[in-house]
DNA sequence: GGCGTGACTTATA
DNA sequence: ATATAAGCCACGC
């Protein structure tokens, strides 16, 4: 069970190839703003690490958590990079280019 | 059902 | 910019 979660890995599956979301942004097109904590928990408990690129969510600073190295800190930049999502120097990605709407 | 915790976000100091 | 405080929902005990 789990009406919330459901949604919310149904909207980070649909997350398209090459650009990123935000916690916020992924607990909103879920149907809920204010999900964000449970955007977090259900990427935790990730039961699809294949179909929930989890590292496609980020904080809406475009910046991952220091907790969030599901693997690595750099993995996550070189899975970002592998879809052809651009890093700063600051190690944040462009919210404004990569920056999901959601509209597809 | 209550308590504590969390891969978050916003507001205040 | 860093540090606190509050809010939200779900999980485990």
């Amino acid at each position: 069970m789990a009406n919330s979660f459901d949604r919310i890995y149904a909207v980070v599956k649909k997350i398209p190839r090459g650009t990123v979301a935000s916690y916020g942004q992924v607990a909103l097109l879920a149907g809920n703003p204010r999900w964000a904590r449970v955007v977090g928990y259900a990427l935790h408990a990730n039961p699809d690490p294949e179909g929930i690129p989890c590292y496609r969510v980020v904080t809406k600073d475009g910046r991952t958590s220091p907790a969030f190295a599901f693997g690595g800190a750099d993995i996550q930049r070189a899975l970002l990079e592998a879809d052809g999502i651009e890093f700063t120097e600051d190690g944040r990605v462009d919210m404004a280019k990569y920056g999901w709407t959601g509209l597809g």
